[in-house]
DNA sequence: CGACCTCGTCGCGCGATGCGCAACTCGGGG
DNA sequence: CCCCGAGTTGCGCATCGCGCGACGAGGTCG
């Protein structure tokens, strides 16, 4: 338990999450010995396991009062790590496209109002040593965020786009451009952000599908703008776009165009 | 949440819990988004949030104020299925040994009080049609179960061990004859059990060990009695033994006699 | 078989804890 | 600068969470 907090936890909240911790450590338990861990009557025990129960986040073994973590808690990990078998489809491809390009090769998915970095590869050009990986990233001012953004429903792109801050004097920080932009994502097949996150930081990305066609992930390539431009961002979104396609093939995608 | 439970849920646990249900469906939400689902004013929310953030199971977003799950929930989540990396490692070697012996192989650990079976590949010869999967079977009457008791410490074992209820006339129920049937375990390194979970039926298991030789898990073949004997239980035994041994060494085991 | 023990489960009544309220702070936008 | 909305803090009240004790079920032992 965090030590910094002003707020003084509520006891019986408190108390539940600690048999959660109780049982991850002992596998099974039952009432008598919870309530001797806590320190709390038997009863008490008794009461809260039952609202665990209700939750699915502990259930009783066929031993009779006997409690174990239950299926609710693969539940909820399951919703903040949903995306990793598409981790593991992109895994090899992610290399391969870091080692063609010589650049930095993210994967991204959408995680409420900001991109998730799942993975990352440095290529043998890639002088910087930031790992994003787990970290969020604003939407907006990032290609792989742009990509994830793109083809979302009008309720949904409200729901998810918040206030639009400024990271550097290129970030879009008006609805209207931004929608624009996302138009053209749409019909360029790809994303590109120069200088909208870090001055001197491309980045361009392309959708990863599924086989509803829809976009699951987003894959890019970001390097320095001094050296990502011109022929060599070209070949870059070439060797991106036949990596993302690589990757939607094998969850699934069908090319609808071919 | 199940209803028919008769005890009334503890009000302010069942609002942290259903916290976390909102934060799986919603991804990423404030305080006051919170508070509307919950229909409770926003500084209960607030002190909710706080004592599961106190928790882990709950963090803030770099986005001031934005809750999201945290990483005690994979932390819970790890204490249920920390296992996986075995199934995974065993599953063809538990194919190879079904087709070998044309009998049901299994693939246990320990959990709690129990032998919780993990993987199961059925043979030729299996007319079972019993899957064991996910289940909690007890130690005592397992071969499995024995081979998971066998290297426990006298304190260790002394917990796991409870009440050694009979499953048939064969069934060990008292603790000297079973320290007896581990210490033989032990010696030959293997376990048999004939007719002592369910008339009719034998099983032999052997260990699966980690990097440090501790038993991890535990490997099974069985079948039917009149089968499983003589010839082909000695056949089964050495191929058993052989494929645990195989599991072993890919989770980094080396054989100490060798 | 009966007695005893332990454990989980249930119902009651009391007071401490969880709650809503209102005020304050902070950050963003016009 | 002002306004608004969101998060955060402190206070006091009443209701909800608690401990207590009783009961039933299951297991063990003589």
């Amino acid at each position: 338990m965090s030590e910094d907090r002003a707020v003084e936890p509520v006891q019986s909240v408190d108390r539940a999450l600690t048999i959660l911790e109780v049982l991850a450590r002992a596998g099974v338990a039952g009432v008598t010995e919870v309530a001797a861990e806590l320190d709390v009557h038997k009863s008490t025990a008794f009461r809260l396991m039952s609202t665990l129960e209700c939750h699915d986040l502990v259930e009783q073994t066929g031993d009779r009062g006997k409690y174990r973590l239950g299926v609710g808690i693969l539940r909820l990990a399951g919703a903040t790590t949903a995306r990793l078998d598409v981790v593991q489809e992109a895994r090899q491809i992610c290399r391969r496209l870091a080692a063609a390009t010589g650049e930095t090769v993210n994967l991204a998915v959408l995680s409420g109002h900001s991109a998730l970095y799942l993975d990352q590869v440095a290529g043998s050009s890639a002088l910087q040593s930031h790992n994003w990986v787990g970290q969020h990233i604003p939407l907006h001012a990032t290609s792989n965020g742009k990509v994830l953004l793109s083809e979302l429903d009008g309720t949904r792109l409200k729901e998810v786009l918040g206030s639009l801050p400024s990271y550097t004097d290129r970030t879009i920080t008006k609805k209207a451009p931004l929608m624009q932009e996302l138009a053209e994502v749409r019909e360029r097949g790809y994303a590109i952000a120069v200088d909208e996150l870090e001055q001197g930081l491309t980045a361009v990305a392309a959708p990863i599908r599924n086989a509803h066609s829809d976009i699951i992930a987003s894959m890019s390539v970001s390097g320095a703008s001094f050296r990502l431009r011109g022929d060599v961002l070209d070949l870059a979104v070439k060797e991106l776009l036949a990596a993302a396609a690589d990757v939607s093939f094998r969850l699934g995608w069908n090319d609808p165009v071919t």
